[in-house]
RNA sequence: GCCCACGUAGCUCAGGCGGUAGAGCAUUUCCUUGGUAAGGAAAAGGUCCCCGGUUCGAAUCCGGGCGUGGGCUCCA
């Protein structure tokens, strides 16, 4: 990855920070709607017609108020308006309530069909100038489909529900700003979000779901059990990883970076900045500038960079001796520090930051390697994704778009890396979707794409192909009969960066970590002071032992010291009192509340050995 | 960056239509020595995000910042 990001989604070039969540409401439901194809789904008939209903009830209340589109999405609706002062989320009660009312009257949906002339005289009597340019750009042909909804109209082409009265089940959820057909250039607008159900329970259920994910969500677990924090004084997007954080990214990094020397990778240390000229070289002080620190000038003259992706470095690596093709392919991997200035008002918790550390490799290799180090790649993705319990993803296959100017390389070039791609990706049995404009511009990539609580989806782990850079920095290897040769480029991040990572395994666990990545393994208690000493010991002995284990000899009742053991997810939860001394044994309770009589040895046998399996 | 909301003790939050502020939990101390999800008491803890303005007086009103959260491709 690493060079371009899948991480971020951003890859150098793409300014636009494409997948950013918002892609979430566009998957599925919308794809075909864009395309003017009328759908039966019942679900989606029910959010769009709820749509109407909002914007019915919107121009209601605020005659002045211009309505752009609305669409149903993910789990609701939503619809764009104008309006001629501000509103808020205080003012959506009185909106919901007029929808009600509207649907309380059974008010039919009508559509009508009328010439592209009557349609745009009707909209232009209402002042709906929004729907004057959608007609105007998107409607082809003389026939204009419209629906009306009371003395509501809209540009439309269904289906709707039959009357207003079949929207019962719906919420308002929240006011954002929509650019105007999705332009930053362009007016922006007020979106309101809504959902929308076919039962009360749906929409009980759903609202239920919210709530979860609220509390799943790693910002607040990551709050709650002291694994990071973001000070503003440190900077927003620097998220500040304390004690027990710190201790679940270093287990997770010895169990990568192991992983990665045993398939063949070399571990490297680079710096985390470089002189300016050495991304010129690569492109990126010219194509990635936007997401670039400032260089630090010196007096002498000396411009040095705070690195936005690893990949030069590694090439320079690559370059330091000249290699043979019995070196190749060379993985050169290290967990490396990217500095990127993401727009402020994308920054979230540890998932989006502006520094982060990738577990990132560069695979330097011949054409005929390549396909064997794409599976390679996407073999240990796979493999870290099961360990870590990362069972839900899905693959998409980012292609570039047709227009020229926003790649590199030859079509030739695309074509094979894109081959490569697939055939690796069939070969072993995976389904992928295409994500058409979302490749790096220097090639296609593979991305796995993982979602949050929330729902929203990003990108965790990808794999790239380059012929580009290899060419920029005129990189070679002596062939078998001793000509040079230029060899590819295989970007890939496994483990995706380890911010990102970590926000994932958070919510993944809701904060209950499999027992190897736990920062407190075992929490050991003494029922009262008498046992303290024989407590301390059992302490001693898990510790020298390499488990991570607390003392909690607070005077407390057991209940109570329970009651937080539970709370920060302890997996084991020791208690020794009388009876313990005397018989020798532990009194041993899991994370299922499962409690035991067991021995010291049998104990630590155990949890080692669930440790070293790293057993979830 | 832009739109909307929010920013009060370490945490979760009350309150305050202008007279310098409260609870619970956490912390500290004392009492309590209790068998598996909150024992009791006391103490301590706050530039009410920051900077300006209005005012006799601002945490409260106004303006400007900063930070946090949710949105912002295409989309009849």
């Amino acid at each position: 990855m690493a060079c371009s990001a899948g991480w971020g989604g951003a890859a150098w070039m793409d300014a636009g920070e494409s997948q950013s969540s918002s892609r979430q409401y566009t998957d599925g439901l919308m794809a075909d709607y864009g395309d003017h194809e009328a759908t039966d789904d019942p679900l989606h008939i029910l959010r769009h017609s709820t749509a109407h209903l909002l914007a019915a009830a919107v121009t209601e209340l605020y005659p002045d108020a211009k309505y752009g589109i609305g669409p149903p999405v993910q789990d609701g609706f939503y619809y764009d308006f104008a309006f001629s002062k501000p509103i808020s989320e205080s003012d959506l009660g009185a909106i919901e309530s007029r929808m009600r009312r509207i649907a309380q009257e059974d008010r039919s949906f009508v559509k009508e069909t009328m010439t592209r002339q009557q349609a745009l005289d009707e909209f232009g009597k209402r002042g709906q100038d929004y729907k004057l340019e959608l007609i105007n750009d998107k409607v082809e042909g003389d026939e204009v489909s419209v629906y009306r909804t009371g003395d509501f109209l809209d540009l439309c082409r269904g289906p709707h529900v039959r009357s207003t009265r079949d929207l019962k089940f719906f919420k308002l959820l929240r006011v954002a700003g929509a650019y105007w057909r999705g332009d930053e250039k362009r007016p922006q607008l007020t979106r309101i979000y809504g959902t929308a159900w076919p039962s009360a329970r749906d929409l009980e259920d759903h609202m239920k779901f919210l709530e979860e994910a609220e509390k799943r969500d790693h910002k607040k677990i990551g709050k709650d059990l002291k694994l990071f924090m973001v000070d503003e004084r440190v900077g927003p997007g620097l998220p500040i990883w304390l004690p027990a954080g710190a201790t679940v990214r270093r287990e997770l990094e010895r169990f990568i970076v192991d992983e990665e020397l045993a398939r063949g990778y070399q571990h490297v240390r680079t710096p985390d900045v470089a002189r300016l000229e050495l991304y010129k070289q690569s492109g990126h002080a010219q194509l990635y500038a936007e997401y670039m620190y400032p260089p630090m000038r010196f007096e002498d003259g000396e411009e040095l960079e705070l690195r936005p992706v690893n990949c030069p470095h590694h090439i320079v690596v690559y370059q330091s001796e000249l290699r043979s093709y019995r070196d190749l392919p060379m993985r050169i991997a290290e967990i490396g520090n990217n500095w990127r200035y993401e727009r402020s008002g994308t920054l979230s918790g540890m998932n989006r930051v502006r520094a982060f550390a990738l577990n990132d490799a560069h695979i330097f290799c011949t054409p005929d390697q390549l396909m064997d180090e794409i599976k390679g790649s996407i073999d240990l993705a796979l493999y870290f994704s099961k360990v870590l319990g990362i069972d839900e993803f899905s693959y998409r296959l980012s292609a570039r778009d047709n227009v020229k100017e926003k790649w590199l390389g030859t079509e030739e070039q695309w074509q094979l890396a894109q081959a490569a791609l697939i055939e690796a990706l069939e070969s072993m049995g995976q389904t992928y979707e295409m994500g058409i404009g979302e490749a790096a511009f220097y090639g296609p990539k593979i991305d796995f794409q993982v979602k949050d609580s929330h729902r929203r989806e990003f990108t965790n782990s990808t794999v790239q192909v380059d012929f580009q850079l290899p060419l920029r920095f005129e990189l070679e290897y002596v062939a078998e009969d001793g000509s040079r040769q230029r060899p590819v480029m295989v970007h890939r991040g496994a483990a995706g960066a380890m911010e990102r990572l970590f926000s994932y395994l958070i919510e993944r666990y809701i904060g209950a970590f499999p027992t190897w990545l736990h920062p407190i393994q075992v929490v050991v208690m003494p029922l009262t002071d008498v046992q303290r000493i024989y407590a301390e010991q059992v302490v001693e002995r898990l510790r020298r032992g390499r488990i991570r284990v607390e003392l909690d000899a607070r005077s407390q009742k057991v209940d109570r010291k329970v009651r937080d053991a539970k709370l920060q997810k302890v997996p084991y939860i020791v208690v020794v009192g009388p009876k313990e001394v005397e018989s020798g044994l532990l009194s041993v309770r899991d994370r299922t509340d499962k409690q035991a009589q067991e021995s010291l040895d049998s104990f630590l046998d155990r949890v080692s050995r669930e440790v070293a399996e790293r057993a979830r």
